[in-house]
RNA sequence: CGAGUAAGACAGACAGUCGCGCGGUCGGGGCGAAAGGCUCGGUCGUGAGGAAAGUCCGGGCUCCACAGGGCAAGAAUAACGGGUAACGCCCGCCGAGAGCGAUCUCAGGAAAAGUGCAACAGAAAUAGACUGCCCCGCUUGUCGGGGUGAUGGUGGAAAGGUGCGGUAAGAGCGCACCCGACGGCGUGGAAGCGUCCGUCGCUGUAAACUCUAUUCGGAGCAACACCGGUAUGGGAGCAAACAGGCUUGCCCGGCCGCUCCCGGGGUGGCUGGAUCGCCGCGGCAACGCGGCGGCUAGAUAGAUGACUGUCAAAUACAGAACCCGGCUUACAGUUUUGCUCGCACC
RNA sequence: AGCGGGUUUGUGUAAUGGUAGCACACCGGACUCUGACUCCGUUUGUGAGGGUUCGAAUCCUUCACCCGCUG
């Protein structure tokens, strides 16, 4: 199991501009996926939230809730990517199995998901 | 028991599995002469609030200016006394208002320094005279001169109010009671209060200008300090690695996205402080003093999450970003104490 | 994080503390065989709460929302 530290996760603007604009992408009712290949092999995250969602706890609230999704989920996924998850309003109050549910389907569609 | 009022407390807990920030410690890897720091993993400790929010006030801290303070301008505040580092905050008290009451609310100085404004209505808006009432004059009538503010209606406000006397009719013109202002006396630390005495009867508005008193230099941790000395750094737009440019003309090989704008990066500052808890003393209180004990976030794209179980239920408002003291706003539910009113019983 | 500005019918915009106006739009009517143009008329209102004042869009205050600036 690959670590959340520092490394793995997408910081910089550029970064995030770069997998908008070259990666593919996939949508579920609760996020938007996108996922480009790097250079390296292993996968690196970033999570956008916009203001639009809510205050500081709605947006702390999602971000956290997607994170966990992509934690338990790395494991059975293609190394080698950057992804960016894109929040939407509701995973805030969605069950979390139905979160996991649509991360898989999601990234089956863009072959990311480990046969 | 019900209704109310004031002051507080809590802000899900526990267990298990996985995971994150910071600090300590142990071990592995590799750099280095060493010091040291980098990376990976284990383990232990610790990890958001009563409002962390809004950014409405006041400070600390840092830099700039002045280094002697003052004036003007501008801004803020406003009964009185106290608390505080300071405040526009808090406490007490006075006055006014609301409530049966406990209690609550109030930008609550000066309108007799001056200026301005008061629409419409109304005769009249801070001063004159429509209808009335009364007197006088004669040309006797839709007349002229004078007195009057008691009457009518208007207005938020009409020249202290009520009654009696008085008068041609009237009027604080006089008297009694009441209301208010100022001065004296008494009382209180002061604002103020008073069945006392004297003088007087003054529209409202200063959240209109203004006057009086007091306070205020400016910017803000993205402040500021240090390290280091151009790494093809950062941002925006465009394009998409198959194209194009540079390296001597060509090939091989090597290097590089293009244009514009900016000047960057790291570390410290960073959390031990007008600190918190308990006890004692002083004070009506806010608060102060002393003793003992504790150290309870410090991130830098930004750490608290997911699942399961139990507790009746628990997703209330809401997330630290240099730090404090207040104010304001949002808030499910649980709970403590004091007081008031009503009903019943003893 | 620190600042600055704003909010008036559906839209754009006026208004010394004293009846909230104008243009376009909508709706109704007239004109026309019908529609457009044109003419006439009606409705729709000061972001929310509290205060000062006789009286508040305006003055004061607490909020909400929107826009902009620095980085």
């Amino acid at each position: 199991m690959a670590s959340m530290k520092k490394a793995t996760t997408l910081k910089l603007n550029y970064e995030f501009r770069r997998v908008y604009s070259k990666g593919s992408s996939g949508v579920s009712p609760f996020f938007v996926v996108y996922a480009r290949p790097n250079r390296s092999c292993r996968n690196r995250l970033g999570v956008t939230v916009s203001t639009k969602l809510g205050k500081a706890v709605v947006r702390n609230r999602i971000r956290r809730r997607l994170r966990e999704v992509y934690r338990l989920a790395q494991g059975s996924m293609k190394q080698g990517y950057d992804v960016v998850l894109v929040g939407r309003r509701r995973a805030l109050a969605a069950p979390y199995s139905e979160l996991e549910r649509a991360f898989r389907r999601t990234c089956e569609t863009l072959e990311l998901w480990e046969p």
